[in-house]
DNA sequence: TCTGGGGTCCTAGGACCC
DNA sequence: TCTGGGGTCCTAGGACCC
């Protein structure tokens, strides 16, 4: 009999573009290659790797990164180029394989198991990967390889700047163990001082420790966590077609006294932007966060549910200010350095008709004229739309819809 | 070094229901 | 009259990630 390999394959990848922002701003401008370039709004969004050299870093203040690196260029950030960029590298990511797993504008997970007939060795696709995005997005990009999400996470960070590094099944832990702990996916600087103070600095330290130990140090989900991942553990699949949970915005307001009215005018504008970029995206959302922070840099939340999920301006607005309200007594006293709204239990509009009839209390097809006003004040007309046509396509005689 | 804007996940207590 | 345990939702806060 022959024996049968119980080992996984490396195909997962990690792609993660390479100071993405700054990348982004010396494609479009030649003159900006080779030099240190930095994306600065009040702090460095992105550096060139130029820039890094020199010790700059994301999100150091601009005016310290300026001193740092007197040479370098400043420019100021232009979110939609990085959203077109974007797109674009992903059209490359889900023509490589339909398993892509976005983790933010810049980076993802792709698992090629099985294309190896068609598309050659998880390497080899790989690298042609990386010589798609640059000839399609003209933009530098580094893969990891491995087993496992987190190991190919590690590994494209290993292998940064434009640079591609598989992690091969049998020297796993050779790989992981002498990384300093940071590097584990949710030590950040809290758990790192944490683990620092108990004579504790690389991942080998770490899984000699024992999940018990860890439990005990950093609590239940903390600790199974590090346990797991520095004993290289990692059973997530790529997965596909996540949604987010809450669409947000905040704004930093800097120091010094604001008027109240100048405060619930800067609230209505985020709530105006947040309510739009549901509408597009065609979500409706129940629970309402107002998020503060003080000059002293604590922060505070507060939160309210709708009982029925919208993305309608007025409902979130009416909510928004009720909260805010209540805590302007603790603005009047501490100062306030940032105003943010988050809408949160994010619903798909169209996930069913029933759900979009359901405040109405109509569960069923009769008298849905009536309330055809009232989904779209509630929802939107666009909304509206997209819920009438899979209504129809549901068999529900949904009303045509006056435009 | 004094700190932007977009998110995720976990914990924990209290209300409420069965 | 005094009392369980489990499940779910709501709210607040904290840590973390890019």
């Amino acid at each position: 009999m022959n024996p049968i390999s119980t080992r996984a394959d490396a195909t997962i990848l990690h792609a993660d573009l390479d100071s993405f922002y700054a990348s982004v701003e010396q494609r479009d401008d030649p003159s900006l290659r080779g030099r240190p370039v930095i994306v600065g709004g009040g702090i460095v969004l992105a550096a060139s790797y130029e820039a890094k050299r020199m010790g700059v870093y994301t999100p150091m203040p601009e005016f310290a990164a300026r001193r740092l690196c007197p040479s370098a260029v400043v420019v100021a950030p232009r979110f939609e180029a990085y959203s077109e960029a974007s797109r674009a590298v992903f059209e490359v990511f889900h023509d490589t394989t339909p398993l892509v797993e976005g983790l933010s504008i810049d980076e993802a997970f792709l698992d090629v198991a099985g294309l190896r007939r068609i598309a050659g060795t998880p390497a080899e696709i790989a690298a042609r990967l990386r010589a798609e995005v640059l000839r399609r997005a003209g933009l530098p990009i580094t893969v990891g390889v491995a087993r496992t999400k987190f190991l190919a996470k590690v590994a494209s960070g290993v292998a940064k700047p434009d640079g591609l590094l598989v992690v091969d099944p049998g020297r796993e832990i050779e790989f992981l163990h002498p990384l300093p702990i940071g590097r584990l996916w949710g030590v950040g600087p809290v758990t790192e001082r944490k683990l620092h103070a108990r004579g504790i600095h690389t991942v080998g330290e770490v899984a000699a420790l024992g999940e018990a130990h860890l439990v005990a140090m950093l609590g239940v989900g903390s600790g199974r966590h590090l346990d797991a991942l520095a004993n290289n553990r990692d059973p997530r699949p790529v997965v596909t077609g996540k949604r987010r949970g809450s669409i947000g915005s905040q704004q930093a307001l800097g120091r010094g006294r604001k008027a109240p009215d100048t405060i619930e005018a800067l609230l209505l504008g985020i709530v105006d932007r947040v309510a739009r970029r549901m509408r597009a995206a065609g979500r409706v959302g129940r629970t309402v966060t107002v998020r503060l922070r003080f000059d002293d840099f604590t922060r505070v939340t507060r939160s309210r549910s709708l009982a029925h999920p919208t993305s309608a301006t007025e409902p979130i607005r009416d909510l928004a200010l009720a909260v805010l309200r209540d805590a302007a007594p603790m603005i009047e006293q501490r100062g306030i350095t940032l105003i943010g709204l988050s809408v949160g239990n994010l619903e798909s509009v169209g996930d069913s008709t029933e759900q979009l009839l359901l405040p109405f209390g109509r569960k069923d097809q009769s008298g849905l004229d009536g309330v055809v006003d009232g989904l779209r004040s509630r929802f939107g007309h666009a909304a509206l739309t997209r819920a009438s046509l899979l209504g129809r396509r549901s068999g529900l005689e949904v009303p045509r819809l006056p435009d």
